[in-house]
DNA sequence: AAATATAAAAATGTATACATTTTTATATTT
DNA sequence: AAATATAAAAATGTATACATTTTTATATTT
């Protein structure tokens, strides 16, 4: 079933899958070739994470893009994180740095989609959060970052935004390293901050 | 369906069902007079909220109270519920604090359960939150409220709590009235973090 | 003709039956 | 006797069939 939930997903993001429109369990089931009863257990699940709703009182559909939806997101990962990464601080070894660095590396690669950019993103921002040993706050992170994903899907914004977005992680890396904890913090939160203004403007300027 | 989550979340409150042990879809739908389909939704949703974890690779169980967890969703409550009514305070009105007013006398009556405050506690955060109109922060922090219910089914905490609690919403209420907008949200941040930290020190203490 | 009421069609929700996976108990090996 | 391998039992996962709810199309009323 996480198959399935994973090819929704696809789906809903390269646009096979038309947003508005009722959803018909059926249709999916024909689809992806499986009863209705993982289907429904796919929609419920896509459902509570926000990658699907209600359509009237039976149904569901993909929902519209949307840019307060977008602040809000951004907006949560920039409180939940700054703490996240606050916990994390005091357990973060020269090795787990080593772990985010060599990610940061494969964000080199231009031929990276946006989507796939996200992907690689998110692995180090992870890989820092791990060592935080908070699963309920983690967990929320992780879900508010796969609930991005879903703006994730085409490209947007300025071209440079590849490299700035990398700079800021190893200047965010260095600083850790260098133990300024606070300069940290407050440089992570202006991290997020940025990507989440460039993509609620851009959201804006859409419709 | 929904009237099986809320009588599995009761059971899980209550104690009928036993923490760490693992629960049986068949046992299960017995008990509720319903087929393994049904118990079976109700099991994800309550897995998606915390209410239920794995159980090795087949099964669910009820999860142990922790206090990182605790400590965690007052963290989370935190930060987001002072983001969320940062958002309301352009919006409340003197009808919405008086709905507001009016939940908190309902407060006095000393008979209330510890479970039953909670409800109302909430009734009380969530009618200044709504109008801040931001239905994806809402609902993280409608979700994380729910969450919090796991730790309310059994009293615990000095008994004078309750009026504390009482007249720190007053506080907040008339903070609010009489538009110092930062003191409220400080207000507020300092109502969640006291009920925070007497429910980790309460949980600390028990094991 | 617009608004409402009714009936047919189509959707979702649930029960039962079967398939697959996981767990537990037993047998075998070292 | 402890550790591993095998077989039986019991669990979860999924397909199909039926029940209930919702939607859509048609008929009726004002």
């Amino acid at each position: 079933m996480l198959e399935l939930i994973e090819q929704l997903k696809a789906d809903i993001l390269n646009g096979a899958l038309p947003r508005g429109c009722p959803l018909r369990q059926q249709e999916l089931s024909v689809r992806y070739n499986v009863s209705r009863i993982p289907v429904r257990d796919a929609i419920a699940q896509l459902k509570n994470q926000g990658w699907l709703v209600t359509h009237g009182k039976a149904g569901v559909m993909v929902p519209e893009l949307n840019w307060r939806e977008a602040e809000d997101l951004y907006q949560m990962r920039m409180a939940l994180e700054v703490q996240l990464l606050g916990h994390a601080l005091p357990n973060l070894t020269h090795e787990v740095l080593g772990r985010a660095k060599d990610i940061n590396l494969q964000l080199n690669n231009p031929c990276l989609t946006l989507l796939e950019r996200g992907q690689l993103n998110w692995d180090l921002h992870a890989t820092l959060y791990e060592v935080a040993n908070r699963p309920t706050l983690f967990n929320v992170v992780a879900i508010l970052n796969e609930q991005v994903r879903r703006y994730m899907g085409f490209q947007y914004g300025p071209l440079n935004y590849r490299d700035t977005s990398q700079n800021e992680h190893e200047k965010l890396i260095s600083l850790i390293e260098s133990d300024q904890k606070d300069q940290a913090l407050r440089y992570l939160k202006g991290h997020i901050e940025v990507a989440g203004r460039m993509l609620v403007d851009y959201l804006k300027n859409e419709n």
